[in-house]
DNA sequence: TATAACGTTGCG
DNA sequence: CGCAACGTTATA
């Protein structure tokens, strides 16, 4: 574990630190979330991944130090640009968000949560489950200390990432790029070694649930994706540097030096989240734009247009929502076509299957992968439920206002 | 201008 | 109802 730690990411480490922090090694926070769903559930492709993960890390490892910033934009990365940057968009997209989130609830109480917050980056990448995540928050009560009862909102905060806890870089980066590759099924090995821990005090999430999404499971499949697969190395790292990044860093550095303070956490948090806009920033001028700008306007339009844009009105909500200020004009153009939201499990993917019809046809079908097609926008149109997502991100949002 | 992706429509 | 293709929009 150590050894992963440290190399992955500083956001890896923050968790780490946060844990211990917090609560010397186990709960974690594993827990949780997405083992009520299941979603996790697809430690195998996480095991292929971490392994991958590990190399990756080495790499992004060194490659953090040196650009440590926020700023590192992905540039730094060797492959293919367009790849990175749509990672860097693509990750900086949640990451950030759910950091906020997971901060803002969070911060007022304690350092537990925001591990937490950390976490969700991981979280991005795991598959996961879009809905899930917000929704799933509610449970997951077996933290066993926490807050208290505040809790609930927590929800991405925990779930996410947790299990990986320990090995909770390894665990993230693979998540995220578990669906993709099936490959290297000799790697597991060596990889289990997070799992089982996940498993042990992870709850019920099987290991073997399918659930991860079946639709990933597609992706797995891709394994023909290889083609594109050794981009998900890139991107695997990218994202996670990119959640570094975007606040991980900065945060880390307090949280774990610092006590923290409800308070300096909210400072962080807020810093983060400065951090994460600049980030944000950084990204689009890598080329995350799109990214970013799906988020932006996402947060506009897109998941919850009619809640999100009023309430949020902005920032808040979406959490990325800088400034999309042309596009915000929210009334007035109001049916423009729809963002991708940025943090479901479709949206963090990421790479293209490339095999299923859309990526086969994309010449003709003019449509984005099946495995990336944003849940949100598959909801339809109208979608006037949906509202999982934002909505605990928005309470959180104005949670974190008030501290400011 | 090229590419990616959303929205809509037509077909099975 | 789901899928594939077309048209359109958005971004680089």
């Amino acid at each position: 574990m150590s050894g992963m730690t440290s190399g992955v990411c500083v956001e890896s480490d923050l968790s780490s630190m946060l844990q211990r922090s917090s609560a010397s090694s186990h709960h974690h926070p594993n827990h949780h979330g997405y083992g009520g769903q299941g979603q996790v559930s697809s430690l195998a492709p996480m095991l292929d991944y971490t392994t991958e993960m590990d190399r990756y890390r080495s790499s992004i490892a060194s490659f953090y130090k040196t650009n440590v910033n926020m700023n590192m934009n992905v540039t730094n990365f060797p492959q293919s640009a367009k790849l990175a940057a749509r990672l860097a968009a693509a990750a900086p997209i949640f990451p950030p968000a759910a950091a906020r989130l997971g901060a803002m609830a969070t911060a007022p109480w304690g350092c537990h949560d925001n591990m937490n917050m950390n976490m969700n980056h991981p979280a991005a990448m795991f598959w996961g489950r879009p809905k899930h995540v917000a929704t799933a928050p509610s449970h997951h009560h077996h933290h066993h200390h926490h807050p208290s009862a505040t809790a609930g909102h927590m929800t991405s905060s925990h779930g996410t990432s947790m299990h990986q806890g320990g090995g909770g870089s390894a665990g993230g980066g693979g998540g995220s790029g578990g669906s993709g590759e099936g490959g290297g099924a000799d790697k597991h090995t060596a990889s289990s070694l997070p799992v089982t821990q996940g498993a042990a005090h992870h709850h019920p999430m099987a290991p073997s649930n399918g659930n991860f999404l079946h639709g990933y499971g597609g992706g797995a499949d891709c394994g023909g994706m290889n083609k594109q697969g050794h981009a998900h190395p890139d991107m695997m790292g990218l994202s996670e540097g990119g959640n570094c990044n975007g606040g991980g860093v900065m945060g880390s550095s307090f949280l774990g030096g610092l006590g923290l303070p409800p308070g300096v956490i909210v400072m962080a948090m807020g810093s983060a989240g400065g951090g994460i806009s600049d980030a944000g920033s950084a990204f689009q001028m890598t080329g995350g734009q799109r990214g970013l700008t799906d988020c932006q306007q996402h947060a506009n339009s897109s998941p919850c247009p009619s809640s999100s844009s009023p309430s949020s009105s902005g920032v808040t909500a979406g959490g990325v929502a800088l400034s999309s200020s042309s596009s915000s004009s929210s009334g007035a153009v109001a049916k423009r076509k729809r963002k991708r939201c940025g943090v479901c499990g479709p949206c963090r993917r990421l790479i293209n299957c490339g095999v299923c019809s859309s990526c086969r046809n994309r010449k003709t079908g003019h449509q984005i992968c099946k495995f990336r097609k944003c849940e949100e926008l598959k909801k339809k149109p109208g979608g006037g439920g949906g509202a999982l997502e934002r909505p605990p991100s928005v309470p959180t949002g104005e949670a974190f206002r008030w501290f400011f």
